[in-house]
DNA sequence: AGATAAGGTGACCACCTGGTCACTTCTATC
DNA sequence: GATAGAAGTGACCAGGTGGTCACCTTATCT
């Protein structure tokens, strides 16, 4: 067969999914250049010739794991959006926070090589991926804060973008710190459970409520 | 001579800089591991065996180049601390914003560096350099916090740990977007100038004053 | 001028990398 | 059971890696 996907698509889905799985814990542990072909073959007990053959090159098995996973990321985020359409602003917010939570449990792998794409700039297809997830973040929070203006909920003198850039920092920041050690100040979200998670988030969406000041 | 680290100490000023400005743009550029050594000694025009004279191994390098980095970065938040004594909350917030900035213009890479180990798990020195930087940005903040509910200026009911972790997630944000293209979300901080980056950090610290909501 | 020691060199090493391809093995169809 | 074609294999390749070390050059001191 001349198209390489296509002897992958043929395979059994148990080795498939075996196969992507080991091959994304590779690249979310190493990154891209410093994964290892060798490894995950040597992992899956295969000979490296068959991951060739599946997808022709080391960018191809990376471009296979990321194509979907864009759109995984989308649909929670406009489930969120259809499902809070009406509630108050800051629940919304809160909702987010938990779904965004939730995503990163169940692709803990790809949330991963997303953070290591955030600064390692030769990570292949980072510009068109970050600039569509970014794009999906700020699409996502921009009606959510007209909406909010609309209704009363946020002040109407409110510079839009710049309330974007705030919130889309905060809600950031919150998921890194679920994910990764050392970034949450010693307020406990690192690997935080369930219960533990709503308690934060609902505190954070308080201190974007209420601002910081006296003089309001 | 038996100590390496003798040999580089005594050569002549201007070649010691421009060896060390060379091996931190190559880390700068390419992270640890995907960073060579033969690339920084073909730069400089000398032959490798002498930048193992120099620093032992390829790890020496990096941490003579980060030993003295984390003071280079605590003191520009020792001097906003001690010279805006007694200010305005929110006018000390948004000072040391700007004093990041500074900070970066004057060290580009030693920031890039320090993004690429936020998410990249096999730096060297990765564990102890990144609960340093973590530590001194949360002690540097919150004695403002303290201070600032004190004063009266921010809500007494505030829970200081939760605000700390507020103005971290914001204050963070808008560097990298200062230093990172795709971040900013369309406010225009990238590579911004200088007069840009004062009427941004001022609408940051707005937010942070007023919040969103109007129920205060 | 000769001696001593420091600084500087680059061919060389073992190891790992992504990638190839002639070959074997499996499986389904007739 | 023969045949066709897909799936699977692993020795092999060129090129890059961090690191070594016997040798050479330069500077300093008596």
């Amino acid at each position: 067969m001349d198209l390489p996907q296509k002897t992958f698509e043929n395979l059994p889905d148990k080795k498939r999914e075996r196969v992507l799985a080991e091959a994304t814990l590779e690249f979310a542990e190493h990154g891209y250049h410093q994964a290892s072909v060798n490894r995950i073959v040597e992992r899956l007990g295969i000979a490296k010739g068959s991951l060739f053959k599946y997808f022709g090159n080391k960018q191809g098995i990376f471009e296979y794991i990321f194509g979907h996973a864009v759109n995984q990321f989308k649909k929670p985020l406009k489930d969120i959006r259809n499902t809070t359409s009406g509630k108050d602003f800051f629940e919304r917010i809160e909702k987010s926070l938990l779904a965004g939570c939730t995503f990163i449990t169940a692709h803990p792998h790809i949330y991963r090589i997303y953070l290591k794409m955030l600064f390692q700039e030769d990570f292949p297809l980072r510009n068109t991926f970050l600039s569509e997830v970014r794009q999906a973040s700020t699409k996502f929070l921009r009606p959510l804060v007209d909406q909010g203006i609309e209704s009363g909920q946020l002040r109407n003198d409110l510079d839009p973008e710049m309330a974007v850039f705030h919130l889309d920092s905060v809600m950031d920041r919150f998921l890194q710190s679920y994910a990764v050690a050392h970034l949450d100040g010693g307020i406990g979200l690192y690997e935080a459970d369930h219960e533990v998670l709503e308690n934060k988030a609902r505190a954070v969406t308080d201190f974007l409520r209420h601002g910081l000041g006296t003089t309001s």
